[in-house]
DNA sequence: CTATAATCGGAACGTCCATTCCGCTCGCGC
DNA sequence: GCGCGAGCGGAATGGACGTTCCGATTATAG
């Protein structure tokens, strides 16, 4: 009890081996899992898959939550990553629209990522500065193809994030019922952000920090 | 044990009045109640917002699932309603696009309808007939549109339906933070399915039969 | 090889809900 | 009015799930 006040000590000594590969294996299973049946899939199925009880699973992961976060926060790396690459392409409006359509394909195999992607306004561990560099990169990667005239100037990074996080769910309910009428709803909505004759849009446009202000202040 | 298999009578004596009153409150609560909390709200929820208990909502009511269906019966009169109407209107274009508008804010509103309009595939009573109106309707709100040329000839029904059930889905998550912002969407979305210079849509349209027999395949 | 403490498995617990049951109430036909 | 059975309220039941606990196991330091 005479020890100091500090939580997560710094000189933790290392797992024990085969504790670190359990929390893996846990880690795997639980991405499969959830991408499968949505975070609605109970923890003991994890561990099932995982070949470890609902002990391991529990001590590695205090909460669900905490273990939904850890999973999601490997998804976002990864779209993290396509985002950057596409900033990298030298045709901003191919880029964008490319990764939409690869987003889409990506939440429609990870159901996780396609209900948590427009809730995970509250990540309670490791991920803030990830969420707001995904944030930063989509909304360079619309800004670009507007500035190339390739989506139109009306549009806010929230309009995009919006029509595809429903589209994401509406993908999750049904399971993706049939790839190509998603891929369709891809394309439709990306035509519906091109400039050709647009129709003028009700309300500002708004970007991602204001997104979740509302969101935030929405929840209490 | 000596009667005849029929299960619901025909010649059922009509209710006492204190019950057939309490099933009009149950139900308008029920409506209140899943519209605000979505499905997952408890049906001691209901009860207590009826002023009965809960006994009272599951004899009216003998599973939740009847009494979501029950509640979703009556929005899809009403939406049919709404759709019927917009066929009767002299331009297509602007009565296709206004209908969604509304349907929309509908859903915006009602977050059961939200939740369930895309997986409604299986009301287990009262409604195929119900369902396959307002699915005629929707369709031919497209196919009027279509010949109008304000609607792209590449579109099926279900296009439509994915990306507004897509819509609603994200809405009934967060909430409906700012509806300025789910209306933006929707306007995008229907500049998306205008013939102005679309791009090439993957696969074909498909139509609501195509749809509910893939969806009801996936259940499998 | 042994002692020790970290880690494990999974049974037990608590919570949340839908659904059922039952003693009491009260609308309705006489 | 009166009696009785349809209806009522809400406690009890049962199942699903997240989390906790503890005796058994096993990696590791010495």
């Amino acid at each position: 009890m005479a020890e100091v006040a500090e939580g997560p000590v710094l000189a933790e000594r290392p797992m024990r081996s085969d504790a670190r590969r359990n929390r893996e294996l846990v880690l795997a299973a639980a991405e499969e899992v959830f991408s499968e049946l949505g975070v609605g899939a109970p923890v003991e199925e994890v561990g099932r898959r995982a070949g470890v009880g609902v002990g391991t699973v529990c001590r590695h992961f205090p909460t669900k939550q905490l273990l939904v976060e850890a999973v999601l926060k490997a998804m976002f790396t990864s779209l993290l990553d396509d985002a950057q690459a596409a900033l990298e392409r030298p045709d901003p409006g191919p880029a964008f629209r490319e990764f939409y359509f690869t987003l889409s394909d990506f939440q429609a195999r990870h159901r996780v990522l396609a209900e948590q992607m427009a809730t995970a306004v509250d990540m309670q561990i490791a991920a803030p500065e990830l969420k707001a560099a995904l944030h930063e990169a989509m909304t360079r990667l619309v800004e670009r193809a507007q500035d190339a005239g390739e989506v139109r100037a009306d549009i806010g990074p929230a309009d995009v994030a919006m029509l595809f996080s429903g589209l994401a769910h509406a993908t999750a309910v049904t399971g993706d019922v049939q790839p190509a009428l998603r891929r369709r709803c891809v394309a439709i909505i990306l035509d519906g952000l091109r400039p050709a004759q647009p129709s003028e849009l009700p309300g500002k446009p708004l970007d991602f920090a204001q997104l979740d202000r509302l969101k935030k202040r929405a929840k209490r």
